[in-house]
Order: C-alpha cells, then structure tokens, then sequence
DNA sequence: GCCGTTTTCGGCCCGACTGTTTTCAGTCG
C-alpha cells in the first residue's frame, strides 16, 4: 500500500527537478501540496475514496489527477518524465546546503557538472575559477559545503524530546550570561512537533553583539556558521544548527509568531493581512509605514482580526478560520492536570523515594498519583516495587494528595495468567514487541485505566491503531499520549481522539527536574487538540476512586 | 500549479545574510 510519506516524497522530488529547470512558482505549489499530505491524519487513499483529495489545501486539478494516478498505479508519469529530462545528480546538488537551484542549473548546462561527485572533481580540477559569480570564497564554501554533505546526513531531524534539554541549556545560558530580558524558543520546537530540524531562538537585548558572544561561547556551540547585525547562526556540538535572533522588545510577539511558523501558518496570515489592507513581519503588523501591533502575539492576532493561537496549532488546518470566528476553546495546559495514571518508580526506589514523590506532586498542584507497584519489564522480566516504598505509600496517601497503586500487565502476560485482583486500584496494558496487535479475542479486564500503546513510529498511519483502539474501548481505557516508543504521537493522538477515545497525559512527577516527558506530552495532546475534558487525567477525578481506598499496595 | 467575502486571471511572504558586486543575485528560513 502506497503511503502518504511516499506520495509527499514524490512531489518534494517534482519540486526538486522543476526548481532546477527554472520554474518559477510551481516548485512551491508542489511543496505545499507535500506537507499537506504529510501531515493528514488519515489515509489519503480515504480521501480518494470519497473524492475529497481536492480538500486538501495545495492540491488542485493538476495534483488531484497525479494523487489518482498514484494510487492507481503506485507511478507518476509526470514525475518519470521529468527525471529523463534532469540528471538525478543535479537535484542531489540541491541538498548541499548553501547551494540552490540557481547554482545547480549553472553548473549543469555551464559546465556539464551532473552530481556531488562531479562537483567535487571540478573543484579538485579548479574549473571553478574564473567563472563568473564564483570568486575565492565561494568556491572554498561549496568545497566545505560538498565535504560536509558527504559525512553527515542532510535534513535529519532530531526527537523533540532530545532537543529538550539542549534547548533549555541554550536558553538557560543565554539568560544568565547575556542579561536577556526575554528568551524564547520559537520554530517546531514551540509547536511541539515530533521532530525538530533546528531550533530558533529570539531574545531581546540592547547589545545584540554581546548576545552573541555569550551565545557562541556556550559549551554546546561547535561553531559559528554566520553572524550579522541580528542573527547569528551557529552549529552545536551534536550537529544541530541553532538560529539566535535579536529583536527589539516592540517587535517581540511579531518575531515569536513569525519565526514559531509553521510556514503554511505564517503565508495564510499574511494573505489575510493583505486583504485588510495590512502588511505583517517579523517586526510587526503595519498599515502603510505605521506599525499598529508587535509587542505581543496577541497584539498581532487582534491586529488581524484573529483570537490568538496556540502555538501547537499553527499549521494552516483551519485553525486561521477558527480564530477568526472568535476565540478558540482552551487546550488542556498544564494547570488542568489533576493526576497521573501512570507513575515509574526507580528500581531501588525505597521510601525516601515516595516522599520526594508526594513533595514533588504537591508542588505541581496534583492530587492522585497512580504508583506502578508491579508488573513485568521491558525484557519481560517480572519487578515488584519494595515493601518498603509500598507500606510509606500507604502512610502518605492523604486526601490533598491520594496514592494509588498500578499494576502493568503486558497483553501475553496478560493471557497466560490473570493478575491478583486485589494487588492494585488499576491496571496499565502494556503492548511488548511479542504482542504488536492485539487479537479479536483479547480478554477484558476491569480497571484497566491506561493502554500504554507503542506510537507507529512518527508515521501518520498507524495500521494497528484500530485494533488497539477496540481494545481500549472495550475496556473502558485511555490511550497513553507523549514521547518515547510506548507513548502515541501527537498524530497517533489526534486519530485517537477522533475515534472518540480517550487520551491521558503522563506528568513526568517522578523525574529529574528538566525531564522532556510532562511538556513534551502536553504538547503532543495540544496538537492533537485536546480540551481538558478530553483527558482522563485532566477531568478532576481519578479514576476507579469510588470504589477502592488508595494506596493498596 | 494553486487560489479567490473585491479576483476564474494575475498574483504568489519577505527580510537577513553572504559574496561579488558598483546596485545585486542567490540562498535561507
């Protein structure tokens, strides 16, 4: 079966071919029909089906016949035709970074340069000098451009949930060492995407030069890669490219919601400004030269007639119509959460360990916490959490802030033996790699809260996710949402919700301080766009608390 | 090639940065 991935692939590649040839404007209407299908939730074939592929945003007549053509045929004739017309090579040349499609035509009908490895023969050979536009440096940029091409992969995209930490410590840094007054991440990161390709980060400051001395002397900075007046662009250590920016406080919110993106957001507010006679960029929005909105994002939604919106949001899926019927309803955030149902003690986890938990979970206003007390590891091996971490459960469960006891059941485990009904208040089902989907038969248990379900790997079909999906409404559960390889993605989550499922959302109360896990997910059901009532975590009561007293250990 | 509460034709985001330039082209985000 033909994958929305593939067919995205495909039109990134017609882009790719159409850029080289000199084609003004469809490149990019190939683009965005690509991200477009990128980020549907469901099948296109669907689409196709009930012949909707022209709602999707980007494709028209012309890609509507090619989406049908693929699926009919897994080929796109017009695709095929144009790789006889362009070397393979020249489209290679356009993933060198620094490198466009201007260069890459040059090179191709100048000096018959097909490829990477072409190029790197005729700069070995110095046909490049004396050639019009190339001078002494540019040359040595395109020979360290091709260099570094060759070693490291180009357009890998790092989990949101390991930019994390690194991000915080650049911000962190920043504030400390540059007396920023403000500093924000901005760009996927701030949208919570799965993946993030780079990170920006805009901070205000009267000495944009000292921002960045501060900035590229961080320990993570491997170099800089440029610096002007605003921006400074360097790569870190670990091979992620990192954008500063400074900006005036006047123009923070415009710069915020210019550099949060996503792109397709950013052009769908600038037509809409267009059409009110308005102009909006990263230093605000402007009628003719007058600037009436910059401060804030939400200065610059109002400006434009929009309520403001979530960051999470913001990739042109109808959320721009929304906000401008008025304002959006609230996104769970972080103050809806009342509880977690799915707490991980360490393995040596003792009674000192409960109370830093209850101290930790106090502070984060939640009251019930559901302890893991038993269940089988991620090898299979069975763990049971120590008497004595469970007897202080017992003693700190209070009313402000009630301890409840989970058991995990992995789903063959499941099978081959019931658990001890009187061993815990809920259950967690946990997928293992023996069980990737559950069969017809599965047994139902009562009190199972949470299905702990394995996230399709980033992809945007999961083809197991109906399977689970029957499971966890046949048990009453809720689908686990967050980073990490058991966890749904924020797709995974938005295809669940709207199977009418229910999503819970772990806390990360029981890791270390800066642990990714709580905002990470959080960000992850935003996209999906859930409101608090939607999250059994968030809806203030826990779950089975009526039936059983806490802390039964 | 897509798109439209002014348009079915004529637009298509726009500013920073770099290098090779004497006023700009290419790339990037």
């Amino acid at each position: 079966m033909p994958s929305n991935a593939e067919a995205a692939g495909i039109f990134r590649g017609i882009a790719d071919l159409l850029d080289v040839m000199g084609e003004q404007f469809k490149p990019e209407a190939y683009r965005r029909a690509a991200r477009s299908i990128d980020s549907l939730t469901e099948d296109r074939a669907a689409f196709a089906a009930r012949g909707e592929l022209r709602s999707i945003p980007g494709v028209g007549d012309a890609i509507e016949e090619k989406l049908k053509e693929y699926l009919a045929t897994g080929k796109i004739g017009y695709y095929d035709r144009l790789q006889k017309e362009v070397p393979a090579g020249v489209a290679e040349m356009l993933r060198i970074p620094g490198l466009g499609p201007k260069t890459a035509r040059r090179f191709w009908v100048e000096l018959g340069i097909e490829g990477p490895a072409e190029l790197l023969s005729a700069l070995d050979a110095g046909r490049l000098v004396g050639v019009k536009g190339f001078g002494e440096k540019k040359i040595a940029q395109i020979r360290a451009a091709v260099d570094a091409s060759r070693t490291t992969a180009p357009g890998a995209r790092m989990p949101i949930e390991e930019a994390y930490p690194i991000a915080q410590a650049l911000a962190r840094g920043l504030r400390e060492g540059a007396g920023a007054e403000r500093v924000e991440v901005a760009g996927s990161f701030r949208r919570g995407r799965e993946t993030v390709g780079d990170l920006d980060i805009l901070v205000t400051s009267d000495d944009p030069t000292r921002a960045f001395d501060v900035f590229s002397a961080l320990p993570e900075v491997k170099e800089v890669r440029l610096r002007g007046g605003t921006k400074e662009t360097v790569l870190l250590q670990n091979g992620l490219q990192v954008d500063l920016r400074v900006v005036e406080p006047a123009s923070f919110g415009a710069a915020l919601v210019y550099f949060t993106g996503s792109k397709d957001h950013n052009v769908q507010i600038r037509s809409l400004a267009k059409d009110r006679g308005l102009r909006v960029n990263e230093y605000g929005v402007l009628r003719g030269e007058e600037r009436i909105a910059g401060r804030t994002e939400e200065e610059v939604y109002t400006a434009l007639g929009l309520a403001w919106i979530p960051p999470e949001l913001r990739e042109a899926r109808g959320e721009v119509e929304a906000a401008a019927r008025g304002p959006l309803p609230p996104l769970v955030g972080e103050s809806d959460l009342r509880g977690d149902l799915h707490v991980h003690l360490p393995p040596d986890a003792d009674a000192s360990t409960v109370d830093r938990l209850v101290t930790v979970g106090r502070d984060r206003g939640l009251s019930y916490l559901g302890v893991v007390v038993g269940g089988v590891d991620s090898r299979g091996v069975p763990f049971s959490l120590s008497e004595s971490a469970r007897q202080r459960m017992r003693a700190a469960s209070t009313a402000k802030l009630r301890l409840f006891s989970v058991q995990e059941i992995d789903l063959p485990w499941m099978v081959a033996r019931s658990p001890d009904p009187a061993g815990a208040d809920w259950y967690v089902l946990r997928p293992t790699s023996r069980s990737p989907t559950p069969p017809p038969s599965a047994p139902v248990l009562e009190r199972v809260a949470l299905l702990a379900h394995r996230a399709g790997s980033g992809s945007s079909s999961d083809e197991s996710l109906p399977a689970w999906a029957a499971l966890a409404r046949s048990a009453g559960a809720s689908v686990e949402v967050g980073p990490g390889s058991e966890r749904l993605d924020s797709n995974g989550a938005r295809q669940a919700r709207e199977a009418g499922l229910s999503l819970a959302v772990p806390t990360g109360v029981a890791e270390r301080a800066n642990s990714p896990t709580g905002p990470v997910a959080l960000q992850f059901v935003r996209r999906a766009g859930a409101l608090p009532v939607e999250v059994r975590n968030a809806d203030g009561h826990a779950p089975f608390s009526g039936g059983r007293k806490g802390g039964r250990g």
